[in-house]
DNA sequence: GACAGCATGTAATGAGTTACATGATTAA
DNA sequence: TTAATCATGTAACTCATTACATGCTGTC
């Protein structure tokens, strides 16, 4: 069995939109974009690729139209893609990986001069408040309209919830680090720090 | 110019690490792991990878030795290496990406039953958790020995200060949701949740 | 009727992972 | 002296991204 048959936690991305509805391709690439960017970011050329596979499995179905003389493919779910869906929603898995350039840029800080670390960290406040930002029209169609699946606000919100919370960490770290940072004399001459490891060892304990 | 001879994130992940001391290949993928991986999570092999390029590009320096019959590869920086590096740290990048599957699996909730929701909620917890108790012999050795680079604890104090803010913030949230979702009656009959994105639109106003 | 933006895809290429292989070292 | 673990590396493969191509649609 080769692993191109494997499923990848992107094919059930597309494979869960499906659940809810048919999508042509370019739909559900805006949908991704729009409801999953923030916790499983995927260019909409990716998006294009995964159903094909869905097909080939008998998970998803195909329909080809035409738009004029542009071919047009739309796709549906299965019977096999929601037991599929619902065998892998089953398996909980907690599993989390974060990407984070700008602070790696602040981990290697003593590199280089203090306003070149402020600025790293001024970069990561401005790229959280623009995420937030992004958010609130699509917070607000919620609000007005109840968004294009109003049953499933509920999910929504619990899930948004957690995405508000971890800009809210950003934020408030950004804040808490500037401020650390324009204490030091330099990137490389700053107050001793051990103490503050001291008490997360304890703290750190799980249970 | 060649798309390969461009440097990616990860290469300068690399060269920051060059910059503090020589390593083998080996230790570059025990520290990259022990150090980054929280915000910059690559495989050993990608690690193994990573130096050629820098020597080819005249940025890091090799020398080989032996244990035995074994090869063995040492890795330095060099002057353009550093140059390279202070030029990068240099350019401020808040760039942030989350992948997280288990959020996925709580977003399409409503397509299985509230057990299932409820483990993939205790899974987020548990990851959390095990993610926390991994950093505290780390924590440990630096408030004890000060750890391999003492002089740096300022820095890594900031960074592993926002790493604790995030957890919390996975931990609180998984708290919160835990109660909301036993308080369904069903993941697919629940509250209206619509009041919650009008507070939210207002908020989201960046500035 | 030209231009901008939306819609629909493919191709080229690389970054990254998993799996494998095998030498050295240490503990039982 | 065997087994386990540490140390060192390569190979195969695919996920994913960026770049490109091109048709359709509305508007000025």
């Amino acid at each position: 069995m080769s692993r191109a048959d494997d499923l990848t936690t992107t094919s059930y991305a597309v494979l869960g939109l499906l659940a809810l509805r048919d999508w042509s391709t370019y739909e559900l690439a805006q949908q991704m974009q729009r409801s999953m960017r923030l916790w499983w970011p995927r260019a909409a050329s990716r998006v294009y690729e995964e159903p094909k596979r869905l097909v080939r499995l008998g998970l998803a179905t195909r329909t080809r139209e035409r738009t004029g003389r542009r071919p047009r493919t739309v796709y549906g779910i299965t019977d096999d893609g929601r037991a599929a869906l619902r065998a892998w929603l089953r398996e909980p898995s907690g599993s989390f990986r974060l990407e984070f350039e700008g602070m790696l840029k602040v981990f290697f800080g003593d590199q280089v001069d203090k306003p070149s670390v402020l600025a790293s960290i001024a970069a990561i406040r401005d790229a959280a408040r623009a995420e937030r930002d992004d958010g609130r029209p699509i917070y607000d169609d919620f609000a007005t309209t109840g968004g294009p699946f109003p049953d499933r606000l509920h999910i929504i919100a619990l899930v948004t919830d957690f995405y508000e919370r971890f800009i809210d960490a950003l934020l408030d770290w950004a804040d808490h680090a500037e401020a650390e940072v324009a204490s030091w004399r330099s990137t490389t001459a700053a107050p001793d720090r051990r103490a503050v490891f001291e008490e997360r060892a304890q703290r750190g304990v799980g249970g």
